[in-house]
DNA sequence: GAGGAATATTCCTCTTTAGTTATATTTGAA
DNA sequence: TTCAAATATAACTAAAGAGGAATATTCCTC
């Protein structure tokens, strides 16, 4: 998760990331569509492969590039452990919290 | 989307978010059960609250810090996105490209 | 086998950011 | 009103990492 989440976290893999949610792509059309050199768009590649985020298929001169299923699966289970806090009957909490400030204040008051 | 996941990327914070997930803390009960210094506590649990993943409430001397719905949501609507990906379906685009691959090679020892 | 295309790698610089220490601020209690 | 506890903030240092330019590598084509 640590370096799911890292990987992601950078814009332009972010955005690498993006991009290939419809497809497998080059690093060159990579580059291009993003605007990025290609050592730029080579080495964000290399850190999304490390951490499992992508896999890559090599073709004569070309490399292609496509997203793996797993990391998004592992960012779903997280998910799921955070699902109660998604839940309307969570953000009660706030007020709960503020109903606890609210009555120390008052308490003062007295 | 990429504010959530940058804050969420720092091992650190992604322990603290995991904490809150149980309940809200207070600054010095989240360093203590981390390990962590006080300020440094204090300046990651900063970096949450402006990435909008924790809110924080005064109560007399303390401030308690508690996680925030939105950014999950977030997340999860991202997910979604992905969905397609996390199918069984989608890992034959692998076969997909191993087979243009080795089609290439066999194209090559005619 | 020479040249060119696609990609990776190396090295360098610069920015960002995490950690640390010290200090300021706020608040409850004596 | 003074003291101590909880927290934030500032200043500094060090480390990580992104971008850029140059170079190495691999593979196709002629």
């Amino acid at each position: 998760m640590k370096t799911t989440l890292n990987a992601l976290a950078e814009p332009n893999r972010l955005l690498i990331v993006e991009l290939l949610r419809d497809g497998p792509l080059t690093v060159g059309e990579i580059a291009d569509r993003l605007g990025l050199k290609q050592p730029q768009a080579s080495k964000h590649l290399g850190v999304l492969r490390n951490a499992g985020l992508v896999e890559m298929t090599k073709i004569a001169n070309r490399r292609i590039y496509n997203l793996k299923a797993e990391p998004f699966k592992e960012i779903d289970a997280w998910l799921e452990s955070y699902r109660h806090i998604m839940n309307e009957r969570f953000e009660r909490l706030d007020d709960y919290l503020e109903d606890l400030q609210r009555k120390n204040v008052n308490d003062d008051d007295k």
